[in-house]
DNA sequence: GCCCTTAATTAGCCTAGCTAATTATTAGTA
DNA sequence: TACTAATAATTAGCTAGGCTAATTAAGGGC
């Protein structure tokens, strides 16, 4: 390395990646302070989202589902839901048609959490964009949408 | 819970954030996916980057200033840096000043590590906005730049 | 009834953070 | 000058949240 020149954004592209590289452990982290005093994690309280959202759907969700909707190991899973379950906010039960899955759901627990944490959630989410106007939000909202589409 | 109107984003702004939240995962783990296959973690290359930036700058870094460049504590820096001069990509000497500090810098083996890692990281850098056209990158930009002004 | 597949779990590992306690050195002061 | 404070780095030990590989249990096909 003759000169530094490797380490500075050869365009603008890469400038921007480098932003969003930047940007995403800031707001991983504002995420989890904010949620600190509701004595969850980000991670745990995406997992119970994904179980809120089951009233649309009829079906309740199995701990292999969970895994692919959150990207990770079924494994990860399974310590999540020891996790979840310990503290009350979810039960699993052993489904009756095939008894090698397990239904997982929300209980009344896990929602009051929710009720709890999701305003704090969404004003944190909400504060990201305090620097923009409403506009520019929605300009924002448009692009990253589409960049989003790449990871699918 | 009632209903579940509690888990959708209540205005544009969240769901602004939450997209931000999202993209999080996504990008941390594309880069890292990335640079697997010059065994080298994100977290290490821009331990190594802020190292490399010493150039311009006289004086080699200190841990502690490490640490708030990165926006962790010593404790970890002390975890990273051990790790990456067991890989001989960096050396740490003791301060003659002050032989309480150490001074840190990079090896020619950690820059030829940059070097290798650097090419793969901007490129994944810039893939991100391979959905974009250049103007709109541009536009994205700007808006992220003025996001992360928040948190400084 | 036996074998293969599938679902979940378990065991054990890794990374990268954290706090609290320790060590070594310097600086200030009685 | 010797003692005490403060400062820098490190160490020890913990935690969260991932991972792979191995295990257990149940179902399905022949």
């Amino acid at each position: 390395m003759k000169d530094n020149s490797i380490i500075i954004p050869p365009q603008p592209r890469a400038e921007l990646g480098q932003l969003l590289l930047y940007l995403a452990d800031d707001v991983l982290d504002c995420v989890n302070d904010a949620l600190e005093q509701c004595n969850i994690s980000e991670s745990k309280l995406n997992l119970l989202l994904i179980l809120a959202s089951t009233s649309t759907s009829s079906t309740p969700f199995k701990p292999s589902v969970i895994a692919k909707r959150l990207g990770i190991r079924r494994s990860s899973v399974t310590k999540q839901l020891i996790e979840l379950e310990k503290h009350h906010f979810i039960i699993r039960t052993i489904n009756e048609e095939d008894q090698r899955m397990v239904n997982v759901s929300i209980t009344s627990e896990g929602c009051q959490l929710l009720n709890q944490a999701m305003p704090l959630y969404w004003q944190t989410c909400t504060d990201f964009s305090n620097n923009l106007t409403y506009e520019e939000a929605l300009q924002l909202l448009v692009l990253l949408k589409k960049i989003k589409r790449v990871n699918d």
